[in-house]
DNA sequence: TTGAAAGCGCTAACAT
DNA sequence: ATGTTAGCGCTTTCAA
């Protein structure tokens, strides 16, 4: 339909100018709206571009201004719904203030993070929002302040960072459900996550993920509370795949000493153990208890329902986005911070153990 | 610790130049690998560039070669883990080739998609994988091959566009699982999907989605096979949100027409429609049978286990990634195109309807 | 308000 | 192998 049919060469404010008997700059300024322009040249302007079906190149008005208007997402995996609603919060807030957003899954490998930090930051985004793979090594975030350049960090925490950091807080949730499960009578309380760490678990040990330190704080705490030993045994680090995950439960489910209930890290550690369960020919809550953190809307389909710690992920996303985008206009952090509350959703999952023995 | 901790301008290459003593055409022929370099030069470029923490400037470059190394990946709902899972399959083909992903979100609206595809245009990516939010509106992506960018569409076909096209074919898996109902004796089956279309659902009219009337074809051609009508009153369009789609159960499963049986067109209606069936207090599949799209790990947790229809979704983006990269590189496509193909996979849902009456 | 010209940081063409 | 000089397409001085 169209007169023009040429596909090669891009369309570029000179020929703008050009056809419309401008200058190159008048015709930028036009086109960009940005300095002054009579109501005559902007006019001719805009329909010579509109005739020649002009586009900008972003690319070159990036070179110029330093300004990309995109964002950089580094997270450990998309694919896990914890990360993929979060990121929805992000992208939704970007798209509203005019950003774009490139996203870069690392599977929570440290090597990958580097290496996305680095390409994002020759990309010249405008900022990053960074799921740290770990707490602890954390050279290539900080050079990405000196760097100047803004940086988020969202779901974790990172140790010994001045960076400005949306998480949900676990201490406190962690703590409750423990005090929860404690007081239905469960003193076997295992914790199962796909945290990976060099050596195997032992009480107060340094971890890599200020999550998971903050609920094993949290359910020692509670423990300790009670005046009881919390048994360090039953936390399984490390679970890997599915599995993996199905093998751990399974022996976290026997002999004399086995676990009377189950805490599951995620959504994704939750499926196997369940499964696992299930395959055993156990039944939640009767033979043994189930605790998860994130409620997704599967956990209703369950027979029974499973009890959760709900976390505002969406609402952690859209936080991370604002505070990122507020730096990168320059505006201050606001002193209203409101914080991003876990809450313990109790459905049927939970109940007291087969053989309670109270010690209270 | 590092001597320089200045953060305002960024080095360059004619930094680097400087400090190593060479031209700037040197300088970058070493840093960016390309020309002719003596081994001396390069090496006292390189220690300059290490010395100065050196960062190209990937828009500079972009701009000269015209190739961004970034492809722009545009999907209805990054939320939904059938995108989430073929997102994941791009991301990961894309990195192994060296590639980036701009991902931009559509919810499904076409003036969304059409301003998602001119921005990924205006910032130069080399190509564009699109899971189009109609079949029918596609002007946009019409341009896209006049502009002459590579594009692969995703998920769904797009009626007239000669484009290379990744999707799983649903008109035979389709077909032989309406069969598989009918032969359990199922004749009020009923199908959920939250397409949106202007006009209520009348046999045969033309859908906006590739992957819906292919849907609705083999359910058809299943039930004529058999000499039977379809009741084209239990096809449920435009079911929104899911307290609408709840709503939507209910009616469907009342009433002396009732349906015995109810398809799900994915994962996000099926999460309301178990749920509501559930509500009801019936029992799935003795009150009801129960068939759903797309095989996600907790249909095998439900009581009972759901019969699913499997696609391979993290396959769909790997070949969508793997064939749009081969365009961009200039490659011609492989004669070999194996087909993605979808498989039922039978597990508890669907049994005889209560009342059987078999009319074969 | 306008235009000429100088960059942005890099690659590419052309000499040498 | 090296350096010089043009660009890429835009924004930004700086004069006029």
């Amino acid at each position: 339909m169209s007169s023009n049919t040429s596909r090669r060469r891009d369309i570029t404010v000179a020929d703008v100018a050009r056809e419309a008997q401008v200058s190159k700059a008048q015709a930028a300024r036009a086109l960009g709206n940005y300095g002054a322009v009579s109501q005559d040249v902007r006019e001719r302007v805009l329909a010579a571009a509109e005739e020649l079906d002009y586009r900008p190149n972003e690319l070159a008005r990036s070179m110029n201004t330093g300004k990309s208007h995109t964002i950089g997402v580094v997270v450990g995996d998309i694919e896990n719904p914890h990360f993929g609603l979060a990121t929805r919060g992000i992208t939704d807030i970007a798209k509203k203030s005019g950003f774009h957003v490139i996203l870069i899954n690392t599977d929570e490998e440290t090597a990958a993070e580097v290496e996305a930090v680095r390409v994002l930051l020759d990309k010249r985004v405008d900022g990053l929002i960074v799921a740290p793979a770990s707490s602890v090594e954390t050279q290539h975030l900080q050079q990405v302040r000196e760097s100047g350049r803004p940086l988020v960090l969202l779901d974790r925490k990172a140790g010994g960072l001045d960076v400005e950091t949306v998480a949900v807080d676990m201490a406190d949730i962690s703590y409750d459900s423990t005090r929860y499960l404690l007081e239905s009578g469960h003193r076997r309380i295992a914790f199962v996550s796909t945290l990976k760490t060099e050596e195997p678990y032992v009480a107060g040990m340094e971890l890599d993920s200020s999550q998971i330190s903050e609920r094993l704080d949290g359910i020692t705490r509670a423990f300790e509370a009670q005046g009881l030993p919390h048994p360090a045994d039953l936390v399984r680090l490390n679970s890997g795949d599915a599995e993996s995950i199905r093998k751990i439960t399974v022996e976290l489910l026997q002999g004399p000493d086995a676990a009377t209930a189950i805490i599951a890290s995620d959504g994704l550690v939750a499926l196997s153990v369940v499964e696992a369960i299930q395959e055993l020919g156990l039944s939640i809550p009767d033979d043994v208890s189930f605790l998860m953190y994130d409620d997704f809307a599967w956990t209703r389909l369950t027979t029974p329902p499973l009890t959760v710690i709900s976390q505002p992920v969406y609402e952690m996303g859209m936080a991370a986005a604002t505070a990122l985008i507020r730096q990168i206009e320059g505006r201050k952090a606001p002193a209203t911070a409101e914080p991003l509350n876990a809450r313990l959703v109790l459905r049927g999952s939970v109940s007291a153990p087969r053989a309670v023995e109270i010690y209270n």
